[in-house]
DNA sequence: ATCAAATTTCACTAATTACTGAACGTTCAT
DNA sequence: ATGAACGTTCAGTAATTAGTGAAATTTGAT
């Protein structure tokens, strides 16, 4: 393995508990994902040296990700793995799975928190704060499923423009205002 | 603790582990947001049953996050603390510091990586893969930095807009291309 | 049907992370 | 200065999570 390969695959497994992975899941992906050509899990297994058994699993992971996909080659019985390589790909799907295992579960402990009829002050006040942060996570898991929608170079475009699209707003505002008056 | 609050508080320390914070540091914070007052350490030991140093650490790590305040009260020296209730508040905090905290390092890699010049086909094919993965974090970093300058009000407008801003784009981009003709 | 090449499962060990209690340090009222 | 009330540090233990190797299972060619 190059140097330079060898340095992107550590970092991601050092990274890998800040994102919610552990670090052969890091790693495996890491490789796959610089790879030019779909890997078998005995080459990862050989190359970061784990344990067969251990890459099935990252492998797994990986899969339930989205950050892989299954590959076969005609004759060969093995399973390939590569990943996709376009960078909004990757975003859409990891936002998507985040919201899935980070927000929703939350989502649905407040809608039936919310459900309760406070029986004190103490509830009443805690239901007031839940109530705003349900309302925030509700609208941000809204706002990614819409934004999901659009394509790689409209979303580009819109983050490229980042706080200008204030003047916009402001503009249509104006606009829709203006045809009241 | 009414039984709103405790299942509030329990399932903030069963998804501890998925935001990337653990059990403690969890249910503190639930606590925290949900109290009327500040509360101070010994009332959240007693109130989770954790030791008075575990709450200690917790404390340091939600601070290190921004995510609660201390505060001082008037002839006693207790440390009391408080979280923003404000869900946007909060929401600019998290972002900002998992940019710090799950972006910038591997933005700075990615940066020095990038800089060499690669000495075989897998490396080109590696480093282009990396610049692929660079852009995009580079951009998402600025688009953060960029709309947390918005305030509360203009970036709840845009987020319900969600994808309908496409059309605005749609719209500027005829005005620019008409004024040129 | 049988065998060989794969993948998966599982019981076990290793490594890491969380948590505690005791010792230590600091601050402030007396 | 003394000591009580806090907050912090740290070494040790408990709990959790990661990783392994052997056994079990699946798959497909013969």
């Amino acid at each position: 393995m190059t140097p330079l390969v060898h340095s992107f695959i550590a970092h991601f497994g050092e990274m890998g508990s800040r994102w919610g992975i552990n670090r052969t899941v890091g790693q495996i992906y890491a490789l796959i994902f610089v790879s030019p050509q779909p890997l078998c899990a005995d080459e990862i297994a050989e190359t970061l040296s784990y344990s067969r058994s251990n890459v099935s699993m990252g492998l797994k992971e990986l899969q339930s990700w989205r950050l892989v996909r299954m590959k076969h080659k005609a004759g060969d019985r093995r399973e390939y793995f590569d990943a996709p390589s376009d960078a909004w790909e990757i975003f859409r799907t990891l936002a998507e799975e985040r919201r899935r295992r980070e927000m929703e579960p939350t989502l649905s402990m407040l809608r039936s928190a919310l459900l309760e009829s406070p029986t004190s002050e103490e509830d009443r006040v805690a239901q007031e704060r839940m109530r705003g942060m349900h309302d925030l996570i509700e609208l941000m898991s809204t706002w990614f499923d819409d934004v999901q929608r659009l394509d790689a170079p409209t979303l580009a475009k819109l983050m490229r423009m980042g706080s200008r699209v204030q003047k916009l707003l402001e503009l249509t505002g104006q606009l829709k205002s203006g045809s009241k008056e």
